[in-house]
DNA sequence: GACTATTTATAAG
DNA sequence: TTTTATAAATAGT
């Protein structure tokens, strides 16, 4: 419509493409409005103009909503109902196969920020995989909570006990360990004397070098103390 | 256009509807494909016929890669692009905060499956939430490891260790930490001695009991000889 | 689907 | 922006 016919194609002049698409989109708007009315259907129009503003309709029925209907449809049903004027253009991606497929691959590839503005991230892949990130994060979330629960047990902040009951608890628990690797420590050089002369001499040394200043900043405990009753004495090893 | 003009509400006769679609559908793609052939332009346009068959329209790019464009968008840019004839009817969701709101309500609600068809989960609410889902999920796995590691080191599992180096190691650092906890409890227990008479005696045997028993089953470390040279000793506090 | 009177959209000024 | 001649869409048949 107008004075003239005008060819189908790319307005070069920048002007006159700003002006043609801001009189028809206002006309394709009505146009889709009308249709969603008089016939009382679900409608979504989304497009980009000339300078990349975004432009949104849709009728009673919330964009989205419109998004998630389609989103939400079988492969097959989406794929059917593609109308184009130009069919050889579409390529690729077609159902949540590939889709997932694409995902392993992105999943290997190095900037995430790329990820997001990469055409084959397609919403409908992001669906299929929600529900697997959510399950995700609460099952590692659980999982830390655990893990430093229990850690606590062990080393606290000593400052943050209040109670004698508390810091009593954390000793126990402590010595139990302590204990239990002790008596690894016993079998473990049991067996290399028993077995082959496998052990390094120097390692005995220097565990009662660090313990020997640790007890010299505390003052109240002392390697030897800690260690009488040892069936395998440390000094049989040393150097 | 036509001999009359039609009123702009729906057209009850569902043969009329249905013929009324079928035109205006047609006239309505032709249009979206001249802007976005004129303009040079991305448009995709979505509909449901009254039959709910799902009618799409692309220009040059997939309507994925729309899609994608729009989801990537700022928030702000998406509320701002909303036009719309019945401005009235678009109520609820309109930005990320509303989105995760929403989020949670569905969170709670039984069947996950339900969620799927439910129009409220949007796509754009999901795209919005990957990439934040991923990030979560590697820092959960982060803190996880160095959770886990950290606990190694107090409560190793004796028999995996193989080498003396390793055990020693493992009682450095519990000697260490029992030498803190240790401390804390002489400065609670003098705390509470000058200030007021407020600790409770049983904690003190409380404790001697549990390491007495610890002591017994290993035969080889004794309460008394490790708390030894303490200037608090634990029998002033007994019974 | 095709026809056609009429309304509607819009290119150019 | 508004106007207007003309092209295009379409309601009823």
């Amino acid at each position: 419509m107008g004075r003239a016919k005008l060819e189908l194609k790319r307005i070069e002049k920048s002007t006159n493409r700003q002006i043609t698409f801001s009189k028809r989109k206002k006309g394709l708007i009505k146009k889709a409005y009308e249709l969603s009315t008089l016939c009382d259907i679900d409608i979504a129009l989304l497009m980009f103009s000339p300078s990349d503003r975004l432009c949104l309709f849709s009728g009673q029925t919330r964009i989205e909503d419109v998004f998630a209907r389609y989103i939400n449809l079988p492969d097959q049903e989406r794929e059917n109902a593609i109308v184009l004027p130009d069919q050889s253009k579409r390529l690729g991606i077609q159902n949540k196969e590939d889709l997932l497929r694409t995902l392993e691959q992105l999943k290997t590839e190095d900037d995430m920020a790329l990820q997001i503005n990469e055409p084959r991230f397609l919403s409908i892949f992001i669906f299929a995989n929600l529900q697997e990130l959510e399950q995700e994060v609460c099952r590692l979330q659980q999982q830390l909570r655990i893990s430093e629960e229990e850690l606590r047990k062990f080393e606290p902040d000593p400052v943050r006990f209040t109670s004698v009951e508390e810091v009593e608890a954390c000793e126990t628990h402590l010595l139990n360990t302590l204990t239990r690797v002790v008596q690894r420590r016993k079998h473990l050089l049991n067996k290399s004397c028993d077995v082959v002369e496998s052990w390094r001499p120097d390692a005995e040394p220097k565990l009662a070098h660090i313990i020997t200043n640790s007890a010299h900043q505390t003052n109240w405990l002392s390697y030897d103390l800690l260690f009488q009753g040892s069936d395998s004495s440390p000094n049989q090893h040393s150097k």
